[in-house]
RNA sequence: CCGCUAGU
């Protein structure tokens, strides 16, 4: 069966869902019992995908079989049903969650992440209050989710509180988490704020990606800001990164 | 570490 979830799970994660599909039908076929993680990995590729009513029709056969969800199939759903914009459903399962304690940091950031896409800022901001309220401990990804949905709705000042806030409760930014507040200034035309950042990130040791280097030569391009564009280039160069 | 979150 691992040996299944292994192959199912890399068809899926290469978007070949429908090989996806006959696979685990033809573990069926062979009167093998799929396992929950079985289940939860056709779940979650079918929630990538988008097709939630398959997804549920996978949830509900797993159930008949007697076997139950854990965090990671109603994490799974959760982000499923933000995707398509079923909130409600996916406020549901997550009460459902809380009821079990499966509830964790993933699944807040889920959900986090989804609210802050859907441009429910606010929810997002409400549910970090949620989650210390629980005892459960924001990590330095659900920081990093909600400065990005605040730097992308253009709400700088929020987003660099929030960036403060994550450090003083002693999480480390990491690269993804000076790319997005980088993109955030590079946005708004404050490009000398981006690149102090920029030089504060490799202050600290840490290494810009790739990400971070497209974010720092394109968005003041596409800001009209070539001049700007040119002088971090040659900055990235003269530094020796890729 | 067989499966669920963040940036271009």
């Amino acid at each position: 069966t691992v040996t299944y979830n292994a192959l199912i799970d890399g068809l899926c994660r290469s978007g070949n869902l429908k090989g996806a599909t006959k696979l685990f039908s033809s573990i069926l076929e062979k009167g093998l019992v799929p396992s929950g993680v079985t289940y939860t990995i056709m779940i979650n590729g079918n929630c990538n995908a988008g097709d939630m009513s398959e997804a549920f029709r996978l949830y509900d056969e797993m159930l008949s079989r007697g076997i139950l969800p854990d965090k990671f199939t109603y994490n799974a759903l959760i982000g499923g049903c933000c995707k398509v914009g079923k909130l409600e459903r996916a406020v549901e399962l997550f009460n459902e969650m809380l009821q079990k304690g499966f509830a964790t940091v993933l699944t807040f950031n889920t959900l986090i992440d989804d609210f802050c896409k859907l441009g429910k800022l606010q929810e997002a901001t409400q549910l970090l209050k949620v989650m210390v309220d629980k005892q459960i401990l924001p990590d330095n990804v659900t920081y990093t989710t909600l400065i990005d949905g605040h730097a992308k709705a253009g709400k700088i000042k929020e987003a660099c509180l929030l960036f403060s806030e994550m450090q003083e409760r002693n999480l480390m930014p990491n690269a993804v988490t000076y790319t997005s507040l980088i993109e955030g200034h590079s946005r708004a035309g404050n490009m000398s704020e981006a690149s102090a950042l920029f030089k504060e990130m490799m202050d600290k040791g840490i290494k810009p990606d790739e990400v971070t280097n497209h974010v720092m030569i394109h968005t003041p391009c596409k800001e009209g800001n070539l001049v700007e564009a040119f002088k971090l280039q040659d900055a990235i160069i003269a530094k020796g990164i890729q």
